[in-house]
DNA sequence: CGAGATGTTGAGACATGTCAAAGCCAGTGG
DNA sequence: CCACTGGCTTTGACATGTCTCAACATCTCG
């Protein structure tokens, strides 16, 4: 595992098309391009964000209990987030595709309370908290953004906190993948894992045999069709039914 | 069960010296009271609260679905949240005591995403969110409270969704209550439940035998003393012990 | 091609859930 | 004051979903 050092993260300019084709499915899209455009907040908006990476997979954004100093959206790949019990094992709080925002929950003590790692080669971009801070008590829209963000994440924690089959927690997690690249343009029913079986498990709260057995079961039943980290969903109906408990709160 | 007409929401005054004594264990206090007193911005703070209630056991602050206004500081008795999933069977997200803020996951679809209901006679404040989020943009320090309430409740969600046993569910779960009560200056060692066996059993996500059981154990252990609803903790660092993995998250 | 990570499959163990019944307390009405 | 009712809580016996452990299969990459 490689660390982000801090000229790695020093700015990279970024000025061409494809910068504005990403921003279109960023967590801030609406704030930064629809409203503000050409307003000089928007300048300001576009000025503090540090566009950082590639970095390759297995690359530390931040530690459990660093300082908080920036929430990161990703532009390419994926982030995991997790913390270490204190026998080791890893338990994963989240998962990042392009669009979304990590690090939001190390507003509130000021220190990140779980670390953030790369599933995959990585761009992101870095966003000071408190220059966003700042800037969003002059942006209404940037302000009501962070709010709708941090609300959404609330949900979405207490989303698998339910007590939940494995069968359910699957589901859920298939489909809510599925949607969340659909969101930006991808296939609705074909998707490819960027994380583990095991990354899998740990996130659903699930023994990583049980998420081998439960996808058998789902291809044997016609649900999926699974090949390593490819999937296609083939029942999505029926995928719904079985998650539904787990999904409406998301 | 009833219902808050809004009759019984309309602004009740409440000038008397109890209200500042009650301010300073509020989820605002840091913005009411040190900060901005004498400021215009603080008079408009105080002027949008609705003091509300008192509300019996069992009234229905908000219901699943209901549109987001509002958030609600609890002022004296107890509120808890929950969902009631496709079996009719009700799962508790949350309980909130005196001084803590229900309702901040409602922003995130302008709706609120569970239930709200009062577990005892309950007084509360009543804050629109509309009108909290205007003048956030005015009292930085109110925006900053905000984001660092909302990410706390981000923390505290993702808290109950390891898959912890049920004997450090309920360790953590009496010491986070006892520490909430001692934060606004009550006893750190004995408790008053204002909730039920099985309301504690869904929020863990535990059956209320198991709640039952463990509670027993916890006693025979020496760990605490309990009858009904008083409850003594006789062991803290046991318990700490006990409940540490998953109140590492908070 | 071999080594290590990753994923799959099987057998048995265990924590917690489910079902059923009894105990206990608070409030009600005679 | 007592008996009665109805909710909550506790206790016991049993069922079961998921975990653990262990072996094996498969892929990746040097």
């Amino acid at each position: 595992m490689t660390v982000m050092t801090a000229v790695e993260r020093s700015l990279s300019l970024d000025g061409d098309g494809d910068s504005t084709r990403f921003c279109t499915t960023c967590a801030f899209a609406s704030v930064c391009l629809p409203h503000g455009y050409g307003k000089p907040e928007l300048a300001e908006l576009h000025c503090l964000i540090e566009h950082i990476g590639p970095f390759p997979a297995a690359t530390a954004l931040f530690r459990d209990r660093d300082n908080f100093g920036a929430v990161y959206a990703v532009r390419a790949g994926a982030v995991k987030t997790f913390v270490i019990d204190e026998h080791g094992r890893e338990q994963v709080l989240g998962f990042f595709l392009p669009g979304e925002l990590v690090g939001l929950n190390g507003v509130y003590r000021n220190r990140y309370p779980c670390a953030a790692q790369t599933l995959d080669t990585t761009t992101l971009c870095r966003f000071s908290f408190p220059a966003i801070a700042t800037l969003a008590t002059r942006m209404p829209a940037l302000q009501q953004q962070l709010f709708r963000l941090m609300s959404k994440d609330i949900s979405k924690a207490s989303m698998l906190s339910g007590d939940f089959s494995a069968d359910e927690r699957l589901a859920a997690f298939l489909l809510d993948l599925a949607d969340r690249q659909a969101q930006r343009g991808y296939s609705a029913t074909h998707l490819h894992l960027v994380m583990s079986r095991a990354d899998i498990a740990s996130y659903l709260r699930l023994a990583p045999e049980t998420v081998s057995r439960v996808l058998r079961r789902f291809q044997d039943d016609g649900l999926i069709a699974v090949e390593r980290r490819e999937m296609a969903l083939a029942d999505r109906s029926r995928l719904q039914e079985l998650g539904k408990s787990v999904l409406r709160l998301i």
